[in-house]
DNA sequence: GATGCAACGGTACTCAGTACCAGCAGGCTG
DNA sequence: CAGCCTGCTGGTACTGAGTACCGTTGCATC
């Protein structure tokens, strides 16, 4: 029975011994031992006591990187809400060790901070995707990038969160049906795939009743292009 | 010439020294020194070495805690846009010690992983507020709360943002329209305040031609409620 | 056997944060 | 005036995270 890698060790035990007397009354010391190896030996493998818990967030995150650069998809959004299933991905192949860091990221008001931090490094990178793949730089596209980028990740984490406590069976359909939330919320009101034959009606409210306002939509619908929108309502946003 | 407060003195060789030398270069005795007080004195006004720049985040909580509490808004989202005002206020308010923060917060990863977490508090509180007032306990409408407690925040910290760095004259307005741009995106298809003479239309893509689904269109807007829209086209997720 | 290399353990240090104790000014009461 | 309480202060000593450096051991290679 040869002993596993310090590596291996230093997790199991420090892991233990968070779960037997909390984080903050462990110290490295006291991880070091138990697993049988020096105190240096400890910060070889991990930067901080931190790290233990969260061992490859970098690794993710670039990942993640890779995934977008390297996708070709449709819109922005899509490639960005189908990147993030990487990280769900990525913790459910964790299985229980994600739970278990779960429940110590619940407790432990600093742990929780640090998750926090790498997701919102996800976000970022989302951001940046997002707002250079629509290549407009005003302030509307760039606002819009942002709050596409927090929706994903907030519909990603919801489900995550979900299924860290049990509460979700089959997180990957969920994530998807999550996602296309996400989507519907953003689908352009008019353009990207019209003229098909199919009708795109654009949601907006009015003081006229709708009769009045029927030839400004006739005029829209069968424009096919984007166009003259004006006359219709105000239009919010979108591409 | 009777000399500030300590607290205020301590302030102010805290940002002195970090500009000059960086945060991580910068120790607590450094500061005491400077500010001509003890070390000991230090801590007693600040909790920690972070605290001497975020020094009143949780009064801002739990000013918007009130807020929250204490408004009567038609719907939670605008309820919740219009507490996270508050933090833009307070930012304003500070004026140019906001913008040396953030230059720090820029340059300084440990005091931007600080400020995410303080904001993700916000998010939380964002979150819960509209979970508990939508009432509905149901999957779809907690992600619902999720996403727009994230979106109003991703909108806020963006006009925050361009304030900060100087790129905005007037940040007040630019929340107006940043919040005007969330709600508009989950703005309800049908319902809310419909009846009241104006029109509201749904959006959706259908196969079928706008001659075709026309009479589906009217029954919706003249039968006043909401009641039966499955005939025109799937909804997505809204109350 | 000599060489290079990778992982390890130990010591000593800096610095943030905590605990505890002691001084000192001002206000209040007897 | 004396005594006392209170708030603010400074000092000292401690714990624990994280860093730097050095010497050792084991192992493979030439």
């Amino acid at each position: 029975m040869s002993k596993p890698p310090a590596r291996i060790r230093l997790a199991d035990a420090a892991f233990a011994l968070f779960d037997e007397r909390g984080y903050e009354q462990t110290t490295i010391d006291d991880i070091a031992e138990r697993a049988g190896v020096g105190r240096t030996t400890f910060f070889r493998h991990f930067r901080s006591k931190e790290a233990v818990i969260f061992p490859d967030h970098d690794r993710l995150l670039e990942l993640i990187r890779d995934r977008l650069a390297t996708s070709s998809h449709r819109t922005a959004l899509v490639a960005v809400s189908d990147a993030v299933r990487l990280v769900l991905m990525h913790y459910i192949e964790e299985g229980d060790l994600a739970r278990r860091r779960y429940a110590l990221t619940s407790r432990v008001s600093a742990l929780r901070d640090r998750e926090i931090a790498s997701v919102a490094r996800y976000q970022r990178l989302f951001r940046e995707f997002i707002a250079e793949w629509m290549g407009d730089p005003t302030e509307a596209a760039s606002l819009r990038a942002e709050i596409m980028a927090a929706s994903v990740v907030a519909a990603h984490n919801h489900v995550l969160r979900r299924w860290l406590r049990g509460e979700s069976a089959d997180p990957v359909a969920e994530v998807d049906e999550a996602m296309s939330e996400v989507l519907s919320l953003f689908s352009a009101p008019a353009g990207e795939d019209s003229g098909r034959g199919g009708t795109t009606v654009v949601a907006f409210r009015t003081g006229q009743d709708l009769d009045t306002l029927l030839p400004a939509l006739r005029r829209l619908v069968e424009g096919g292009t984007e166009a003259s929108a004006g006359t219709a309502g105000q239009r919010h946003g979108a591409s």
